[in-house]
Order: C-alpha cells, then structure tokens, then sequence
RNA sequence: GGACCUUUAGCUCAGUUGGUUAGAGCGUUUCCUUGACAUGGAAAAGGUCACUGGUUCGAGUCCAGUAAGGUCCACCA
C-alpha cells in the first residue's frame, strides 16, 4: 500500500476517482427492489448557465444525501438535467445578435431558433461539467434538458390533456408586459421596487359648466390619452351632484368621458376622484368592465407612445412622454400641482425594466388540485424543512390566481395549437376554441397543415419545469417509464431548493404531480417528494444577494483550486444552518480544507504508527481488540464515537447538515486527534498495548470515513483505500454504514461492553492535564519536557494517575509525577486529581504566586456563593427534581474543596 | 397593510425538550518546529445572551410588548 504523503493534495486524488467512479457505474440509479429506493431530481439550472456558489450548497446538500442514502444501503438516483430558460437564454442570444446590428426578426423564427440551439451546444452543459468537479454524483447518463424532443413531447402533452379537461383558456386581460422582453410575465416574474416618482395633480373641465373642473392626482399623466372615465366613490358627497356628467379629456385626442361611481375608489385619497384608465391600470381595467367601458391602449408593445396618445406623445419613450405629457398639461393650464411622491413600481425581474399592464391575448391555467396540493403540505405527505415555509406556500395557495402561460418568445415550446386559416383571433370566443373546425389543439399539430397557422407564443418555462420529478422519469409512456424505473423511484424522497421558488417550481409542482400521477391512487403516491429542504441565500461579508452585477460571488471553480472540493463542500456545509441565510467568508472554505489536511494527517499517523492488520471488514478489527488491555482512553473515544454516530445519525434523520458537520469536526479534531492520538503515543511505546491501540485507531477512523464520506467524498474514499478498508477494491459507497447501536451491538457480541465510569475518568484527566499545562504556561515552560510535577492527592487518585501514569505525564510535558505528601513554596494547580505542584520552588515568586491563586479563589467564591444561594432557597429544595438538587449539593461540596486547598496552598506560601 | 425571520465574544454563527461556571471557527496575545499535521500544538484574554415586563424554585431558551435590521406577500391611482 503506498505511504501517505505529508500534506493532502486534492487535485490528482479528486480526478482520479471520479473518473474511476463514472468508470464504475458508481452513480447509476439501479431498480433494486430488495432495496429501499432513494430519488433526488436536481433543481435544473440554466443550461447555458455557469455555477454560483448557491449552486454549491445546493449541489452539495443533493449530493450529501445520495451518498448518504448508498451507505445505507438503499438505492440511490439522482437525476441531472438543464432547464432551457426561455426569456434569459432568448436575451443573451439577441445580446449576441445585436452586437452584429441585428435582431431575431432579421433572422425569421427558425434560423433564430437553430441559433440558440448552437449557442446550447457550445455553452450547454459547462455547468454540468462544474458539477462533476465538485463531485456531485448524478446519473449522468439520464442527464435530461427541458427542450429534449421526449421531454418537449411531455410538455405538449400535458398542455393539450389540461386543454382537454377544461383548465386551460385563452382571454384577453391585462398581464404584465415587459416592454424590454416584448413578452407576457407572470405575476411572479414581477418584482416591486420603491421609486421616487412625480404625483400630478390634473384638472378636467366639465362639458356642462365650462370654467368648472374636477381634480385626480395622477402619476402617469402620459396615459391620460387612454382615459374613459373619471371614477368617485358613490357615497363621497363632494361628487353626488358630478355623478353622470362629462368631463374633457386634457390631454391627447379630444373626448368627452363620463364622471362615474365605483366603490373601489378610496375617497380619502388624493381628491377622492380616480381617472380611468383601462388598457394600463389593473383597477382601472376591473372598474372599465364593470361600467362597460372601452379600454383605449396608448402604448406599443415596446413601451413607446403609440397613435391613440395624439400626434404630440405618438413615438415618445414612456418615460419622455411622461414629461412631454405634464409640460403639454402645464401649458394648457390643466396642471395646477405636482408633489413628490414615493410609490412602489412593478419590475420584469429578468430585464430589470419596470413592467406595463397590457392587455393582450394570453393562454391561461386554471390551477388543478389546489386543494389537494394545500392538503399534501398540510396533512405532512409533503414535509418542509424548515416547516415555517408550508405557511408561505399555503398562503400562495389560498390567493392562487390563474397562471399567465404564454410567452411572446421564440425559445420554448411552441403552444400546439393552431387556428384554421382566415381566423380572426382577435374575435376567437371560448366556444370557438373548443370548435375543431375552427381551432385544433393536437401534439402533432393538423393532417391538413396548409390551412392551419400554429400559435405564435412559446409556453412559460415553469409550464415545463412543473413536470420535473415525472417526466425525467419517463412519464408518461410506459416503455420509457420502465427503462426509467418510473415505477420503483416515484415519488422522489428529498427536494433541495431555495425558498426563492417556492411558488415558481416547488408548488406547481406538486400540483403537477397530484394532477397526472397514477390518477385515482392515494395522494402519498401521487405528490412528487416526500421532503422539501430549503437552503439559506448565500450573501456576500456584507450581506448582500451575491449577483453578477456587484461582481460579489468567488467563482467556485477557483475555491476548488485553492481548498480542494471537499475543502469547499465541507466549509460550505458546515457555515449553512438550517434554513438561515448565509453570509459567505471564505475562512470557513479554509477551514474546510484544513479538516481534510488534519484528516489525512491522521491517516498518515495511523499509517506509520505500525503495519496494517486486517482491516477490510468490522468484524476483522473487532477481532483484533484485546478488551483485557482497554484502558480509560480506549472506553472513552468508542463512546465518543457511539455518541459521535448517533448524532449523525439524528442530523441526517432532522435535516441538519451543518450540525452533523460541527459533530463530526469536534469529535475528531478534539477528541480523536488532540486527545486520543495523543495518548497514543505512550500506548504504542508498550508492546503489550499496541496492537489493540492500532485497532482501536481503524475502528475509529474507519467509522470516522464512512460519516464524513457523503460530506467529502474524494479525500474519504482515498484513505479508505490507502488504510486498507476497501474490500476487494470496492468504492466506500459500498460499505453499509452502521448506526450507533448496530455497532454497540458488534462490540458485545466480541464481549466488549463500553465502561462508562472508565470514560468518565478522562474527563477528570483531561482536567488534571489543562490545568498543568495552564500552570507550566504561566511560568513560561511550554516547551520543556523535563519539568518535574509533585501531586498531593488522595489515594483513589493516585491510584488513577498511576494507571495512566505514561499518558498523563506525557500530555502534562512532565518529565516525572511523584506523590509528596507535602510540598512547600512551589507554584500549584488545583486540580480534579489533585493539587499539582511545579518542582520550582527556588525560582518562585511568592508575590506572584499569590497573586495567581488568590485570583482563582475570587472567581470560585463567586461561583459558590451562587450554588449556596440556590441551596439555601426553600423553594429550589422543595420543587427542583432530585437529579438536580444532588447536582448541585455535589458541584457544592467539589467546589468547597477546592476552595479549602486553595486557601491551604494560601497560607502555606 | 399582512406574514415570517434575525438580534449571543472584535467578526461570522451554534446553543436540540428551561437545570453546574453560555460554546465553535476566524481574529487577538503568549509560548512551542518533540518523527501525523505550522493547513499544526499548548495556554490566555474577550459575553449584564438587543431592551422592558411576565411565567417559573430556576429563563439565552417559554409568553407578552418595545426597538433595530432583513425577507416574502398585497398594494391607493
């Protein structure tokens, strides 16, 4: 076996065995039916985009859990894929175009559309390869992307199924429209920001009684071409007497418009009068159906003034027509205010521009299984974790309003409907298009194609990630289902995301699934996951988003050269509580690869410490115990790693990376490294005490791999082979990891019970040894060995020292200890097995030294007088359980003893 | 306007059902290259747990309120 180097070098070691894992079929998801399967679908990413490090511990967490679930023996699939990213992929390709002046019309539809293939294939797929480096251990094979012909198939098909069952229409109402895209958005691709805007205040003359006007307070006075009305509240008496009169439109094509009632004005606000405006108001479009009014639409679908806002604005920016619009209001006198005022501004979250409510055609969803989709979450078939979220997605559930599907792009799925020849669609009513003579809904599109026109629009790209979780598994043909393992793997266990898309993906997605999975079965196995994990946002030191706009997030490729993947997956891990944000520093990434270092380095020593025994198998190491020859150490570091497992165990079971992390560092930085290796070193001078320290050091590090492995895998599955634990060259993978009591159980059946009065004495051990080493610190002797410790103790302790007589001295940097009955003028250390003194007495200084333990005694009169107090409260004594009054009376009585040994070592100086 | 989250050491954060002297990493100070590791070891300094009240024998932990910061939803022109 080849010997360990000094330091962990990660990038040989991380190449070479993910090659050997894909080169083993290492990640294929198999059908086992004599195991538990494990699914995880991944939250596709941008398939010409790039890793962030919100990728990472994504990624990471996904992948955590699939090595975890192949240790424990189930079977495991994580499925890959790419999302095709309709509206941000079509924008970089038309940033492209227009860098060579041309636009996706120069081009036509299909030519732009073999573009964006081509930019798919060049760019396509290096976030796929990102996360290999990071050692993500997806099925590549089944890696799948959102435009793949089956997958587009699926698309369609579902479309013209919810068709079918009447959820889908077309209307036309006002969506949101960014002027930037030219497409129709979601609700949910809008964002809201605050903005300083201008509120106008805007005069208009009554017909009747020239010279009088009537007052709204506007901030778009460029639309005031596209008012039909002037709303008041009906029980607002300022306007009683104006209800049903005409006003003079001031601006744009002459008009006379109606002063109408609606009770949705609020007349608290402004002047308590509402121009309206439908073509470019939400509430104004509601109150213009209610009163039957036109909506006049002012605006191109670019955001400039078109014809119907009068030949002054036509051709303006909206935002020039803004201030066109109020200096035209202002000389003509109809301006007589303008405020400041701060209001909210709809955004396109992708083309950061503020959107228009436009009213255009749309097809529309009728969201199927609401109710159900609130039930999986509520009756817990569908667990959150952190649970807080179920509120937030059954809130969005409660207001859920019908889903704007179609896109005016190019890059999609094409709508699979086409309109007979001669249509006009701008008339198409809902019963004509259920007519099959007039329009034809079908996957594969009209035998008669020369007299149809297909749908111009594209579908929203959440409208073919909703099917995620089934379709990548083959759904719904049968033959691919089969060969997918449609049928052992669905539902999916886990779901890693982020809450960002709760609404975008996590809930249509169970709806998808209680919709067209195995209708008619119960609803356990029709939901899409069992568990929904949310990661925190990664911010930047500041605690900013990290964006590539504020160039404020390491490239992660970088941090892997520099810390090594498992470096930066366990510093990634360990710095991401549940469900909290995160603020990235990258001292943690460090951290992540000093772990690794210190791991391999206690491979190295284990290594060099004595020849390898059998180690390919538990039941081999136990073998080599000799439980006649365990002394406290060895009782002590297996319960810590029974205690260590069972922790593991809880977090994997609670969803807690980070704290599993956290358990395993501690344990093995502290307990394993600084204590046990340390004492081993006294050990393995004894030939009677070697060997079964060195098994004792394989059954702790053997464990200590399987724990870590899922979290870092490469350096893991390095030392696993390096220190012998790999049977017949098999990966780690395919070792089944033990649980706390199956271990517990191996080592009684080897006739090893863990004393845990024999662990407990280390802790009085590792108390005698801090407060020594204390103790040579204050006078300066760290690094000397041959100082010489006198004890005063009682006869049990020495008893216990002397058992421990080797390791003790050792980690004391004491060259002797020697039992005095009396010690004058040295330096002492109170401590739990004794008071130790440094064999100093000629160098001492009484003063100093008096100084020292006075010191301590103030601090430990302080602590005392708090336990006496709590003794002496009748209330404590009468209601504390029994364990914790004798806690105390105990803690009391220890406390009580140092302090007399204190004053004892007082008086004696 | 509604909902949720956060506030603990200089910094970033743990602290599971209330119970000894509140922890970690980084940073800081002192000492140490002794054959696993200086990507390391030893020791130390550093906290009235945001504030106010309540429940309790006992509160960082539970309850109510206040303040500051943040997120999401809705949005009155």
């Amino acid at each position: 076996m080849a010997d360990i180097t000094k330091s962990y070098e990660p990038h040989d070691v991380e190449k070479k065995w993910y090659a050997s894992w894909v080169g083993g079929g290492a990640f294929a998801g198999r059908v086992a039916h004599d195991r538990e399967p494990y699914s995880i679908v991944i939250p596709p990413p941008n398939v010409t985009g790039v890793l962030t490090m919100g990728h990472v511990l994504n990624n990471t967490l996904q992948d955590v859990l699939i090595r975890r679930a192949r240790l424990e023996g189930k079977s495991a699939l994580w499925v890959p894929g790419t999302d095709h990213a309709g509206i941000a992929t079509q924008t970089v390709v038309e940033r492209e175009l227009r860098k060579g002046k041309q636009t996706r019309h120069d081009l036509g539809r299909d030519p732009f559309i073999a573009k964006v293939w081509d930019w798919r294939h060049e760019k396509g797929g290096i976030i796929l390869e990102q996360l290999r480096r990071l050692g993500a251990s997806c099925d590549w094979d089944r890696t799948q992307f959102t435009m793949d012909p089956d997958y587009s198939r699926r698309v369609l098909e579902v479309f013209t199924e919810l068709f079918r069952r009447g959820h889908i229409y077309r209307g036309k109402r006002l969506v949101n429209w960014c002027p930037a895209s030219l497409t129709a958005l979601s609700d949910e691709e809008v964002i809201m920001k605050p903005a300083n805007s201008v509120l106008y205040e805007v005069r208009y003359e009554q017909v009747d009684s020239p010279g009088e006007y009537i007052t709204v307070k506007t901030t778009r006075p460029e639309t005031i071409p596209g008012d039909v009305a002037i709303a008041v509240h009906p029980g607002d008496p300022r306007y009683t007497a104006l209800i049903g009169k005409l006003v003079r439109r001031p601006l744009g094509p002459l008009a006379s418009i109606p002063i109408i009632a609606d009770a949705a004005v609020d007349p608290a606000f402004g002047s308590g009068a509402l121009k309206i405006t439908p073509a470019h108001d939400k509430a104004d479009f509601e109150i213009g159906q209610r009163h039957g009014l036109e909506a006049i639409d002012v605006l191109n679908p670019d955001g400039t003034l078109n014809a119907h806002a009068g030949p002054a604005l036509a051709g303006l920016d909206r935002f020039e027509g803004r201030k066109k619009a109020a200096s035209l209001l202002r000389e003509s006198g109809a301006l007589t205010g303008e405020e400041a005022y701060a209001n909210n501004v709809g955004y396109s979250e992708r083309a950061d521009v503020p959107i228009e409510p436009r009213l255009t055609w749309q097809w529309w969803l009728r969201y199927p299984k609401v109710e159900e989709a609130k039930a999986a979450v509520r009756d817990g078939h569908i667990r959150f974790h952190p649970e807080r979220w179920s509120k937030v997605y059954l809130h969005w559930l409660e207001n859920i309003q019908d889903w704007c599907i179609s896109r005016q792009l190019w890059w999609g799925h094409r709508i699979p409907v086409w309109y007979r020849k001669g249509i006009d669609r701008e008339t198409l009513t809902e019963a004509d298009l259920r007519d099959p003579e007039k329009v034809h809904v079908s996957l594969d599109g009209p035998t008669d194609p020369e007299n149809w026109m297909q749908e111009d629009d594209v579908l929203d790209t959440w409208a073919s990630s909703w099917l995620w979780p089934f379709a990548t598994l083959g759904w719904p043909d049968k033959e691919a289902e089969q060969r997918a393992g449609f049928d052992y793997f669905y539902p999916t266990s886990t779901l890693v995301t982020g809450p960002d898309i709760i609404f975008f993906w996590v809930a249509r997605m169970i709806m998808a699934g209680l919709e067209f999975v195995r209708p008619g079965e119960p609803i356990e196995r029709r939901i899409p996951f069992k568990d929904v994990y949310f990661t925190g946002i990664i911010r930047d030191a500041q605690g900013r988003k990290m964006s590539k706009s504020l160039g404020n997030s390491p490239d992660p490729l970088d941090l892997i050269a520099k810390y090594g993947a498992d470096g930066l997956r366990f510093g990634i891990v360990s710095i991401a509580p549940q469900g909290q944000d995160i603020r990235f520093q990258e001292d943690r990434i460090e951290s992540g690869k000093n772990f690794c270092n210190k791991l391999w380095n206690a491979c190295r020593f284990r290594q060099m410490s004595g020849p390898t025994g059998d180690n390919s198998s538990p039941e081999a190491i136990l073998a080599r115990l000799e439980p006649a020859q365990f002394d406290a150490d060895d009782h002590a570091i297996l319960d810590r790693l029974l205690v260590t497992t069972r922790e593991v165990d809880r977090c994997f079971a609670q969803f807690e990376f980070s704290a599993a992390v956290q358990a395993l560092y501690g344990f093995f930085w502290n307990d394993f490294c600084d204590w046990y290796v340390e004492v081993s070193k006294a050990k393995l001078q004894e030939e009677s005490t070697k060997m079964n320290c060195l098994a004792i050091q394989d059954l702790v590090l053997r464990q200590t791999l399987l724990l870590l492995h899922p979290f870092i895998p490469f350096i893991t599955e390095e030392l696993w082979n390096l220190l012998g634990y790999s049977r017949d060259g098999a990966f780690i993978q395919d070792t089944r990891i033990d649980n706390a009591s199956s271990i517990a159980g191996a080592h009684a059946m080897r006739g090893l019970v863990i004393d845990l009065e024999a662990a407990a004495a280390i802790a009085r051990i590792k108390d005698s040894v801090s407060r020594a080493r204390a103790l040579k610190a204050d006078y300066n002797l760290a690094s000397r060995r041959d100082v010489r410790f006198f004890v005063i103790t009682v006869d049990r302790d020495w008893t216990l020292i002397e058992a421990n007589l080797a390791k003790i001295a050792r980690m004391m940097g004491a060259a002797e200890l020697v039992r005095r009955e009396q010690v004058e003028g040295a330096p002492a250390a109170v401590t739990a097995l004794g008071t130790f003194h440094l064999d100093l007495a000629a160098t001492v200084d009484p003063v100093a030294e008096r100084q020292r333990l006075a010191k301590e005694l103030a601090a430990l009169d302080k602590h005392i007088a708090g336990t006496q107090s709590r003794l002496a409260n009748e209330a404590f004594v009468s209601k504390a359980p029994p364990a914790v009054l004798e806690g105390a009376r105990q803690q009391l009585a220890e406390q009580q003893a140092k302090k007399d040994e204190l004053e004892r070592l007082l008086k004696a100086l």
